[in-house]
RNA sequence: GCCGGGAUGGCGGAAUCGGUAGACGCGGCGGUCUCAAAAACCGUUGGGGGCAACCUCGUGCGGGUUCGACUCCCGCUCCCGGCACCA
């Protein structure tokens, strides 16, 4: 007997059947044209490890939750997917292994991957699959390389640069870590002095910040850590005139209002006019001590905290406003790489100054007051912006504000200075001397220069033998594309920022094989609604991202400014207080998942445990209530027959109530991404039913609309029981239905707790109808046994009704 | 050091335009079923007091505002994340 059949609920009989069903009714396929509104959902696509554990999977449980709501919502879903698939990863997995290949190792990763993907019953538009290692990928990333090439954002240039002993290549400073190697945390980055390949970042550096104001739906401190990452400040550059000399020494500071307190200047040891300024008296010190910096890394700069270090040049520079003679330093806490490389300094007005002008007995002169007239610590830098110039000539008595602008202007009308911005980001480099990436496509020609491979001579293959390109002469010698001499390629790769940084773009347009992507498709479909990923990407890649976008819609192929309408950075998943991974032994893999208590309990107990945003502890035994719970609903709505009676009283209008409260509860924590409570919402409904039916409840219409409507509102978090359930009680999948319209007065109320106190303490609980006037109100509540013994024969002073809450009676 | 977020039962967490603190779940306890156990199901579960109706304390700590504070304000402690000589 059927019934019989479908008695117990096992996952493992159902879940691959619908997950075939899905791909061949074309589920997750998205249509270009279509006369739905279209919904762009992304999850960020992964580096594909061998071992996925249920903590990789939760973003894509988490996307896969999105799309089908969308989906059922009415929308056309673009859901696509693809692999971030070049990077060094692969390259040390290889040579741990001997002669396996990073493609082979890499290839292998993608196909594990995907598996464990769809058997947890996560869809995708497979059609749409990007493979950032693939030719016909890399070939468009090259394709855009030369867009910016062509556009001057790419240049090739002698920087000291950050390099991975270890990893043997160049590293953005993105990738610097407080001196250490991002993916190696215990590896010391060095200092080289090498050529290499840059993009122009910089030129966007407003734009990235300005715009960060269109993305209202990104969480705060991704806009934050972003804006602080550019680091746009306001200030003037000034030359000082120096002592002796025609040339002037040109300074950029914030605080120009500070410059009568300004009584030495410092040079970073990189400055280009430190060895004309030097005095032959402070030659050896100052040899001496560029040696010695020459020799520290970051991270040892760093370190000095507590103790600047630094020699006098012995050279002089004239403060242009009180015209003295000042000495000029040079210390390493200056940076050669951001501003003009030297500084004025105002101790007074500066803790770093302050702690160089005590070691080396510099003046310190106040010039700035707290506006109060209040007295400052002599043992601290004053640093407040809010204060009045003293000591300041004819600026004394200006606002610090009033006094920047003054001397701002002053200076340029002199031509000694000018207002500018700088800022914190720097260009971006993105060439690596590696094998496993895209090759830059580039020829050097000892005639023509760098000469970009020609559009139609794309892509510029990897060769199949592994080894880093430069190793490799067979296939970077080359003929020049423009003279045809004898020429070299270019043998650096590029940065995978590179390949992830316009993915989405690719999936609008996936199959394209004359361009990247078809303008007006990308301009269909983007920008992306719905992104979903880790807070690690909040700088590195969606700055990169924002930067692509940009420049691609200067070039005429996008017409959207940014590429992400809305963020959501979900929280890692631990175990056993460690993140969840198969090297730390402390992994669940999917298949343990799945096998176990089954993909759709491995879903929901993923939403349930606690705030998608944060870091959740998986716990063995936590799971088991969301496995309860399945069986409960499948109990319900398979086998209503079975749940004993032990009451009498069920109220069908409460149960309707139940269901439209829950309809509008669930679907705004899925538009909120409030999971874990949207889940806690469909245990109390399926709660509610169960004792509807063990209450005498009957089983008609009222009845089939509450299970109807769990098994929509569960569906997108638990895809295949609901499936299973549907193809019993409904028409067509599931997974194609509509999502359960909210009906207003269904689930309005007509009687509420109102809670009476007194005093402001809770005395009793009315069950009255929501608009109960004040006076009723007062006087049910004067009648409670409990408010009499509470006032004790006092009258009430006031009263605070809040109609439908509350009602406080004060004696 | 600076910026941001947080602290609620034994545990994960709900509830923040100020209005019944502890939804939902785990675990615990008691029970049904069973030869027994597991599973499932039912009941119960913040602390203290009381036979009970009830009373009382309780959202990191100390103050404050309010009829009423997990929620707002002031001052702390601790935890997590980001940045860290950017002039």
């Amino acid at each position: 007997m059927a019934v019989t059949r479908r008695r117990t609920y096992v996952p493992q009989e159902i879940e691959p059947k619908w997950q075939r069903t899905w791909v061949e009714r074309g589920v997750m396929k998205a249509a270009d044209a279509s006369e739905r509104r279209k919904f762009y959902n992304l999850v960020m696509f992964p580096y594909p490890s061998g071992d996925p554990t249920v903590g990789h999977m939760r973003n894509y449980v988490i996307g896969d939750l999105i799309a089908r709501f969308k989906r059922m919502c009415g929308f056309e879903v673009l859901n696509p997917f693809g692999w971030d698939a070049f990077g060094l990863p692969a390259e040390n997995a290889a040579k741990k292994r001997g002669n396996l290949h990073p493609r082979d190792w890499t290839l292998a990763n993608i196909q594990s991957f995907r598996r464990q993907l769809e058997m947890i019953g996560i869809l995708y538009d497979w059609d749409r699959e990007v493979t950032a290692c693939a030719p016909d990928y890399y070939r468009w990333t090259q394709w855009l390389f030369l867009l910016f090439f062509e556009r001057g954002l790419a240049y090739r240039e002698m920087a000291p640069v950050n390099w991975c002993p270890v990893d043997e290549t160049v590293l953005a400073n993105e990738q610097v870590i407080n001196g250490y190697c991002w993916r190696h945390e215990d590896v010391l980055v060095e200092k080289r002095y090498l050529e290499q390949w840059f993009f122009r970042i910089t030129d966007y550096a407003d734009r990235l910040l300005n715009d960060l104001d269109l993305l209202p739906e990104w969480p705060e401190r991704v806009v934050t850590m972003q804006r602080n990452w550019i680091g746009r400040s306001h200030g003037v550059e000034i030359d000082f005139p120096l002592d002796g000399r025609a040339e002037g020494l040109r300074v950029y500071t914030t605080r120009p209002d500070t410059i009568h307190g300004a009584t030495f200047m410092v040079l970073a040891p990189e400055h280009p006019l430190l060895p004309s300024l030097t005095t032959e008296g402070q030659r050896a010190e100052i040899q001496a001590y560029l040696e010695a910096s020459r020799h520290q890394t970051d991270i040892q700069r760093l370190s000095t905290e507590g103790g600047k270090t630094g020699v006098a040049t012995g050279a002089y520079a004239i403060n242009p406003m009180t015209r003295e003679r000042i000495p000029i330093w040079v210390a390493d806490y200056v940076l050669g790489s951001y501003g003009t490389g030297a500084i004025m300094a105002v101790p007074a007005h500066d803790e770093r100054d302050f702690e160089f002008a005590r070691r080396f007995g510099l003046p310190i002169r106040q010039v700035i007051a707290p506006s109060g007239g209040e007295r400052i610590a002599q043992d601290r830098a004053f640093t407040s912006k809010e204060g009045v110039l003293v000591n300041s000539g004819g600026l004394t008595g200006l606002s610090c504000a009033e006094a920047f602008e003054r001397i701002g202007a002053e200076l340029e009308s002199q031509g000694t200075g000018r207002r500018t911005k700088r800022y914190r980001l720097r260009d971006w480099l993105i060439s690596r001397q590696r094998y496993w990436g895209a090759p830059i496509p580039i020829v050097h020609c000892p005639t023509c220069g760098l000469v970009p491979v020609p559009l139609d001579q794309l892509p510029v293959t990897l060769p199949a033998h592994y080894e880093r390109l430069s190793e490799q002469p067979e296939w970077y010698e080359t003929k020049c594309p423009v003279c045809g001499g004898g020429a070299r390629r270019e043998t650096d790769t590029m940065d995978t920022f590179m390949d992830s940084s316009w993915y989405f773009l690719r999936f609008t347009d996936a199959q394209n094989q004359e361009r990247p992507f078809d303008p007006e498709l990308a301009n269909h479909w983007m920008p992306v609604d719905q992104y979903t990923g880790g807070v690690e990407h909040a700088i590195l890649h969606l700055l990169y991202s924002r930067f692509f976008q940009k420049v691609l819609q200067d070039a005429g192929l996008l017409s959207e400014p940014e590429p992400f309408k809305r963020l959501f950075t979900q929280g890692m998943v631990t175990r056993f207080g460690a993140v969840m991974a198969k090297s730390k032994g402390n992994g669940v893999s999917p298949e343990e998942l799945v096998q176990g208590q089954g993909a759709d309990a491995g879903r929901v107990y993923e939403m349930f445990i606690g705030p998608p945003e944060d870091d959740v502890e998986w716990s063995d035994q936590g799971i088991t209530g969301c496995t309860r719970f399945l069986h409960r609903y499948w109990r319900l709505a398979l086998a209503p027959e079975t749940i004993a009676v032990t009451s009498t009283g069920a109220d069908a209008a409460a149960l309707r109530r139940k269901v439209h409260q829950t309809i509008r509860k669930v679907t705004d924590d899925y538009e909120g991404f409030h999971f874990n409570t949207a889940v806690a919402a469909l245990m109390e409904l399926s709660n509610a039913m169960h004792e509807h039916l063990a209450a005498g409840g009957e089983r008609g219409m009222g009845w089939e609309e509450s299970v109807r409507s769990l098994s929509l509102l569960l569906h997108p978090m638990a895809p295949h029981i609901t499936e299973e359930v549907w193809s019993e009680i409904g028409e067509g999948l599931c997974a194609d239905a509509s999502w359960p319209v909210f009906d207003a007065v269904a689930a309005s109320e007509s009687q509420v707790d109102l809670v009476v106190q007194v005093g402001g303490k809770r005395r009793d609980v009315l069950r009255v109808p929501p608009e109960l006037p004040e006076p009723a109100a007062l006087k049910q509540a004067l009648a409670s046994p409990a408010v009499v013994r509470a006032m004790a024969d006092r009258e009430p002073r006031r009263v605070v009704y809040v109609p439908g809450r509350l009602i406080n009676l004060v004696p």
